[in-house]
DNA sequence: GCCGTTTTCGGCCCGACTGTTTTCAGTCG
C-alpha cells in the first residue's frame, strides 16, 4: 500500500465544492476500512464501500448533486452518508467522527489487512489484548508466542500469522494482467490436456481483464469418480512451486516462471516505465516472482454456474443473487434452485440446468453480461432492459497513432514498424515520437520530425502508385510544458498530422496539486494542435500513482470542444504498464462523445501487439466500435483529422 | 448505514474452509 495517507482529504478550493469526487469516494473508502477495523456491523462497512463505488463513478457533477439536494435521491446514500458528504462538498468539513477514527486508528493496523488469513477481528483482539501496532509487532508476538495461548487463536492460527507475514514481505503486490494472463493461460493449457478434464476455463478477475490480478481461479468440469485422479496430475504439472492445499474439489497452488517453456522475459521497456517500476531489477524480480492459482473441480453439470461464480466480481454475485431472489429462487456455485432443505452441491440436483453462463441469465430473464462488465457498474440494469453494449474486438483496429521509432526512443525503424502493422493487417499507422524537451528519449528536433513527416508522404505515395491499401499519418508526442504550452512552434505542429499531447515532467506534476493540473491540461487541450491527450494521468501500474487531476472535468471540456467540430480524442495507453485511461473513464468518455484511441505506445514491433491489452480494457470500459478512432478506414481518420 | 406497496424495524448474498471448538467465529472469494 505505498502512498496510502490515511488521512482525510484536505480541501483544494476556497469555496464549494471543496472536494471533487475521487476525494469524496477516497475518503468514503477508508471509512470503510477503518470501521471494519474498528468492529463495526458489517453492514455499515458495506454501505460506506457501496457509497465510495457509487460516488467514484458518478456521471453527474457532484458539487451539483449537493448544492440541489439530489445527492439524497441516489441509491445507497441515505441520511447518514448524504449529510456528511453535503458537509464537507458545500463546507470544506469532514464529520468529527470520521476525522476522530482517522485520527485513532494506527497506520499499522491497515497494514495488517493485507495478512493472508488475519482479517479485522483478530486484528482488533491482537491490537486489544496485546497491544499489537504493525506487522513488525505482531511478527515479534508470534515468535515469543504469545499469540497461541489467546481464546480463539492456537499454534496453528500463530504459525500461519508468521507464514502470512512472510508472504506479504515477499510479494504483496497484484501482477499486472499481461503477466497474470501469461501464466493464467499456460496452467489453464495444461489442466486442459490431462485426461478427465471435459471443460476448463479461467475465470476470476483476470477473465474480468483487471488492471491487475490477485490470483488465478481456473474451473475444470470432471466426473467425480475421476477427481482424485485429475487432482494428482495437476499437482505434477510443472511450474509448481509449492502446494497450499488440496481437497476433494479444490487445489490450491503457488506457480512460479519454471512453468514457462521459453523461460521468463518481458520484452521491452521504455526508461520511463523501467524507471518507475524500480529499474534494471526489475525483470530479476519478476522472473523470481509467483503466482497463486486455485482450481476448482466440478462436476459437468454445474460448471456453468461454478464459473459464473467465481468470476465475479463479488459485486455483480451479489445482484445476480438479488434477481434470483426477486424470481424466488436461490443463486450459489451449484445451481439456481427453489428453496430447498438440501445445501451444497446436493441441492444442485434441483437446479434449473445450465450448461453456458448464457443459459443462466436466461433464466433469471437477462441478456447475457460478458465477463469483462461484471462489476456492477451498470451492467445489471443494461442486461435487465436488454441494452448492453455491443463491445469493440480486436478485428475492429486498424491503425493506431501513438507509436515510436529510432528517430526517438524505438527500437524499429519507420520503415520496420509500417512492415510490422501491414503484417498485422492495419490500413494504417500513426507514429509519434518524443518532442525535444523529452531529452531522456532522445525527442526528436523540429527539423528531423519534418523530415520523417516528407518519408511519409513518399511511401504514402508509393503505396497509393502500387495499389497497396496502407498509410502512415505523423504526428509527434509532444511533451506538455509549464501552462499547457506544446514543445514544438506551431508553424511545425501545423506540418503534421496531429499531435498527441502528453505529460512526462511527473515530478513537477505530481508535486501538484489537482485543480493546477487540470488547469494545465485544459490549456493545453485549447491548443488548436493538440489532437490526442496522451496517457492522461501517467500512472505506472505497480510502479507509480499518476499525478492528481480530475478527468471527468478534462472530458467534459474535451466534449464541449468537439462540439465545433475540432477533433480532440484521449488516448486508452495499451501499454500493460499503463492501461490509463482506466476503464472506469472509459465509459464516461463514451457517455460524453468523446472519441476514444487505443495506442499500443509501441517501443519496438513486439509492442504493437500491447493493442490487444487495450481492446481488453476498451471492452472493460464499455466502448464500441464507434466510440474509437482506431476503427476508423485511412480516409475517414483524414477527414476526422482535418486539415 | 441503507432500504421499504408485507415500510420506520429488521433485514441486508452465500457457502467453504480453517482452526478452534464441542457448536462456532473469522476469513475468504
Amino acid at each position: 500500500m505505498a502512498g496510502a495517507s490515511w488521512t482525510l482529504p484536505k480541501p483544494r478550493m476556497n469555496g464549494p465544492p471543496f472536494f471533487s469526487r475521487n476525494q469524496v469516494s477516497n475518503a468514503l473508502h477508508q471509512m470503510a476500512v477503518l470501521l471494519e477495523l474498528s468492529g463495526a456491523n458489517m453492514f455499515r462497512t458495506r454501505s460506506y464501500q457501496n457509497g465510495s463505488r457509487l460516488i467514484g463513478s458518478l456521471s453527474q457533477d457532484l458539487g451539483e448533486l449537493v448544492a440541489s439536494g439530489e445527492i439524497f435521491d441516489l441509491k445507497g446514500i441515505g441520511k447518514g452518508l448524504g449529510t456528511a458528504i453535503t458537509q464537507a462538498v458545500a463546507e470544506g468539513e469532514w464529520p468529527t467522527d470520521w476525522v476522530e477514527l482517522h485520527e485513532n486508528t494506527p497506520a499499522g493496523l491497515i497494514e495488517m489487512l493485507g495478512i493472508p488469513g488475519v482479517g479485522p477481528k483478530k486484528i482488533k483482539m491482537l491490537h486489544d489484548e496485546l497491544g499489537v501496532l504493525s506487522v513488525a509487532d505482531l511478527q515479534e508476538v508470534c515468535v515469543k508466542n504469545e499469540v497461541a495461548p489467546m481464546k480463539g487463536f492456537g499454534a496453528k492460527s500463530q504459525q500461519k500469522i508468521l507464514d502470512g507475514i512472510d508472504l506479504l514481505a515477499r510479494f504483496s503486490a497484484r501482477r499486472r494482467l499481461d503477466i497474470g494472463l501469461r501464466y493464467g493461460q499456460t496452467f489453464l493449457s495444461m489442466i486442459m490436456d490431462l485426461d478427465g478434464v471435459e471443460r476448463a476455463e479461467l475465470a476470476g478477475s483476470a477473465r474480468r481483464r483487471k488492471e491487475t490480478i490477485g490470483d488465478l481461479d481456473i474451473v475444470a468440469a470432471v466426473q467425480p469418480e475421476d477427481v482424485e485422479k485429475v487432482t494428482s496430475e495437476i499437482l505434477s504439472l510443472k511450474g509448481i512451486a509449492d502446494v497450499k492445499g488440496a481437497g476433494d474439489s479444490k487445489v490450491s497452488v503457488i506457480l512460479d516462471t519454471s512453468i514457462f517453456d521459453g523461460g521468463f522475459s518481458l520484452g521491452h521497456l521504455d526508461a520511463n516505465v523501467l524507471d518507475a517500476i524500480g529499474g534494471e531489477s526489475y525483470e530479476q524480480l519478476e522472473s523470481g516472482g509467483t503466482i497463486d492459482a486455485q482450481v476448482r473441480l466440478v462436476p459437468p453439470h454445474v460448471f456453468a454456474y461454478t464459473l459464473a461464480y467465481f468470476t465475479g466480481s463479488k459485486e455483480h454475485n451479489i445482484r445476480m443473487r438479488q434477481a434470483a431472489q426477486d424470481k424466488g429462487l436461490k443463486l450459489n456455485e451449484f445451481g439456481l434452485m427453489p428453496e430447498t432443505e438440501l445445501t451444497g452441491i446436493e441441492a444442485a440436483a434441483t437446479s434449473l440446468p445450465a450448461s453456458t453462463e448464457s443459459e443462466i441469465y436466461q433464466h433469471l430473464g437477462l441478456q447475457f453480461v460478458t465477463p469483462e462488465l461484471r462489476e456492477d457498474m451498470g451492467e445489471m440494469e443494461a442486461s435487465a432492459t436488454n441494452s448492453l453494449p455491443d463491445l469493440i474486438t480486436l478485428s475492429n483496429i486498424k491503425g493506431a497513432l501513438h507509436n515510436h521509432t529510432t528517430l526517438s526512443d524505438g527500437e524499429a525503424s519507420l520503415e520496420q514498424m509500417a512492415d510490422a502493422a501491414q503484417r498485422m493487417g492495419w490500413n494504417w499507422l500513426g507514429i509519434a515520437d518524443h518532442s525535444p524537451t523529452l531529452t531522456v528519449a532522445h525527442g526528436a528536433s523540429a527539423e528531423d520530425l519534418l523530415s520523417q513527416h516528407a518519408t511519409m508522404q513518399q511511401y504514402n505515395q508509393n503505396w497509393k502508385d502500387e495499389g497497396v491499401d496502407f498509410r502512415l499519418f505523423s504526428g509527434v508526442e509532444s511533451d506538455i510544458l509549464e501552462d499547457g504550452k506544446l514543445d514544438h512552434p506551431d508553424d511545425v505542429l501545423a506540418q503534421i498530422d496531429y499531435v498527441v499531447a502528453s505529460v512526462h515532467a511527473m515530478g513537477r506534476w505530481r508535486s501538484r496539486d489537482e485543480s493546477q493540473n487540470t488547469e494545465d491540461l485544459l490549456k493545453c487541450l485549447d491548443h488548436p494542435a493538440t489532437t490526442v491527450l496522451g496517457h492522461p494521468t501517467g500512472r505506472i501500474l505497480q510502479g507509480r500513482d499518476g499525478y492528481e487531476v480530475d478527468l471527468h472535468t478534462v472530458l467534459e471540456y474535451m466534449s464541449e470542444a468537439n462540439k465545433d467540430g475540432t477533433l480532440k480524442a484521449v488516448e486508452l495507453n495499451a501499454s500493460p504498464y499503463r492501461l490509463d485511461l482506466d476503464w472506469r473513464l472509459c465509459k464516461r468518455a463514451k457517455e460524453l462523445d468523446v472519441p476514444v484511441v487505443i495506442n499500443p505506445d509501441a517501443h519496438s514491433i513486439q509492442g504493437l501487439g500491447d493493442i490487444d491489452y487495450g481492446v481488453m480494457v476498451a471492452r472493460k470500459g464499455w466502448l464500441e466500435k464507434a466510440d474509437v478512432l482506431n476503427s476508423l478506414s485511412a480516409d475517414e481518420l483524414v477527414s476526422r483529422l482535418g486539415d
